[in-house]
DNA sequence: TATTCAATAGACTTGTAAATCCATTGAAAT
DNA sequence: ATTTCAATGGATTTACAAGTCTATTGAATA
């Protein structure tokens, strides 16, 4: 869909390291192989990750990559922020240079709703959410299995 | 943003096409001037406008593109998938083959979620509401600047 | 019928995001 | 100290969407 490559591998890098299991920092191979990124793209783009603050890395033996921050505080957002998109730098669909609220293009009223239920997806939703959800499924799946 | 670069001139070509005064067809040179899209490029998105039934093409002498379909038949979804976009074929952002409610990969439900607004968005939207929402634009200026 | 206009078709070029390659840095282990 | 491992930086290449060019088709006008 819609997001360029990029923004979508640090959403799948991000989500591919939070849900991993947790016994010391995570290589940029491992999470390459695990998410399907072509690894030294990968690399690029945790760099990015590590420059936002997300994750830190730790180079030579036993290296990776390790969560920094609580995932409550990375919205899906910041994410997005720190691959370079930015919704605010997104030219006019219709092309016009100065258009606003108050200077609306043909398109303005249809794709501000757009913008609006994107932002408020990508401004309420965070890596914990992820997370969270990602266990309500497992532990289904569990319950299944495990034949109750 | 996150539509190519095609499906937002096929939304901009329609859009500036249906707010154009409409004393016969309007030449495909003289919408590309108006919505700034480079013209052969144009001339292309027009065809495949055509070939969805939105619009006629007339050749020669007087030619160019006339509306064909009420504007309420003409959903977002509609024009998007005229241009080869759909959002079934998007891949699972995670990168898995066989991603779904039943087999989700980690990114699943939070994306499920951006899906459903987007096609909300192109599902209910159609070029009626451009139009609509252009006219009360307009309205509301001329009130502003015929002094009332 | 001849001329002019405008869409159509398709080959070709351009721009740039995505991906690759390789040399370097820096940390841990022995 | 030396070796090994893994991230980093930057140059280069690839792939493909976007854009351009040229010739052709077909319709209206006179």
């Amino acid at each position: 869909m819609f997001l360029n490559q990029t923004s979508q591998y640090a959403l799948r890098a991000m989500a591919g390291l939070i849900v991993a299991d947790q016994t010391g920092p995570l290589k940029s191979k491992e999470l390459a192989k695990k998410t399907e990124i072509p690894s030294h793209y990968l690399s690029k783009i945790m760099r990015k990750m590590v420059e936002a603050g997300f994750i830190e890395s730790k180079k030579g033996h036993g290296g990776g990559f390790l969560l920094k921050k609580p995932l409550k505080q990375i919205r899906i957002i910041d994410v997005l922020h720190a691959t370079g998109f930015d919704m605010e730098d997104q030219p006019c669909v219709f092309g016009w240079d100065q258009c606003s609220d108050c200077n609306p293009c043909p398109l303005h009223p249809v794709w501000k709703r757009l913008k609006e239920s994107f932002n408020d997806w990508a401004f309420n939703t965070t890596l914990e959410d992820v997370r969270r959800e990602n266990r309500l499924v497992s532990e289904e799946r569990f319950n299944l299995t495990s034949g109750r």
